[in-house]
DNA sequence: GTTTTCTCTAAGAAACCTCTAAAAAGAAAG
DNA sequence: CTTTCTTTTTAGAGGTTTCTTAGAGAAAAC
């Protein structure tokens, strides 16, 4: 699950990236309100930590321009204490859900499990089923037919993006920018050699699933042959 | 056990800090009701001692902070004499036990005791058992098949971060936390050093218990292979 | 048949973890 | 106050795993 946080200030921002991804989750950490569209208009976040007032450009601005633009990425708003008296103004503008500072980094992850919990497969449930497969996100452990295997992160990353995506064809350049982030800079085959690695996984663990090429566009994650 | 002590006064912060240390205890101590909730959110403690008077903001309302949060760790609040009467008020807001100044440390430990033993695996008792090895808190002194061996204050306080959350991974910011508290800026190789000490102990007294490192995120202590 | 695109192997690079050694800090004893 | 011992911390060598790059061969498209 891949998390867009936008905060300026630096310490709750290196913070909450840390505790995050101890937690399993990809995070992309921005400073600036600018910048912060910047990511979330590339449409590849599942939830979107949103400070109500950030340098450059005010969170809600970047909302109200998310929104304008049809995307609908949960976003969560995090306004300080003072500005609480305008909440309202938050959720009207197409906020999901807000939290008020200081928090616990217990009830952000509450909120995040219940923004997300919306649409039925972007949940954040410990497993994913698919067919005859079953994968522990949080443990990246791949339950199979035969036996298990633990992923390594990129790996689980990538199978994640499948199983979120169930009959879908993602694109290549879709799923770099899911696995790799927006700012990676990884040669294009890399990507190539992660499918590799993950149809030796499904086969290790006795899947029927296929990872199917769809040429000159990307991936398709299917049961049947 | 750690915990958190948020009470002005001076004198009767720094005796009690000193008392507690030497019952063992990891302390946290601060002296105005924002300090304490800034740190009662970072939920590492196990018990908070909650002046119900304090500068800033009242310990009262630092409680209905935290409740409102979702965070349920056990709060005993200190209340003089004149602010008696409407104990009852603090009960409701969610505090599990009440002290009136002035008091003797007896009593507060008896207290301590008293709201941990609630939770079955968080409590006081001397010993934390788990599959062949049994920790004596108080001592430091851990008991396993093939002997007994005295921990230092930091193993002792690893180990019980591990004993107290059975079955969980534990990610490195965490036990950063939990183990060397909130202000310390220690190395983080530190940690991977009493890692190594602390599976050194167990091995010596026969354990079969081991400590599983998570890759990327922290370590998990698990009895089987 | 040529070109493009994809698959897979191999190996180097980077990140991460483990453990040793020793310095620094603190506590206890003389 | 000094010495001695223990604990805590820092530093770094060496090992392992994961990530990335590169490129040869296979398959598909034209």
């Amino acid at each position: 699950m891949r998390i867009l946080l936008a905060e300026d200030d630096k310490n709750l921002n290196k913070s909450l990236t840390e505790r995050l991804i101890s937690h399993g989750f990809d995070v992309d950490s921005c400073f600036d309100g600018e910048e912060a569209l910047y990511y979330a208009i590339q449409n590849i976040h599942d939830v979107i930590l949103l400070d109500r007032m950030l340098p450059l450009m005010e969170g809600t601005d970047v909302l109200i321009a998310l929104r304008k633009k049809k995307i609908s990425i949960p976003v969560i708003l995090i306004t300080a204490l003072g500005t609480l008296a305008d909440k309202v103004t938050g959720l009207n503008l197409g906020a999901d859900d807000y939290l008020v500072k200081p928090f616990a980094f217990e009830e952000l992850l509450a909120r995040i499990q219940c923004v997300t919990r919306r649409s039925p497969i972007l949940n954040m449930e410990q497993n994913i089923r698919l067919l005859d497969i079953n994968y522990d996100v949080a443990n990246g452990v791949l339950h199979g037919p035969v036996g298990s295997n633990t992923l390594s992160n990129r790996e689980g990353a990538l199978l994640e993006a499948f199983l979120r995506n169930q009959n879908q064809t993602l694109s290549r350049s879709i799923l770099l920018l899911k696995v790799w982030g927006p700012d990676s800079d990884v040669e294009d085959g890399n990507l190539d050699n992660y499918i590799h690695f993950l149809r030796r996984r499904l086969k290790g663990v006795g899947s029927k699933l296929q990872l199917k090429t769809i040429r000159g566009v990307g991936y398709c994650l299917i049961s049947e042959s």
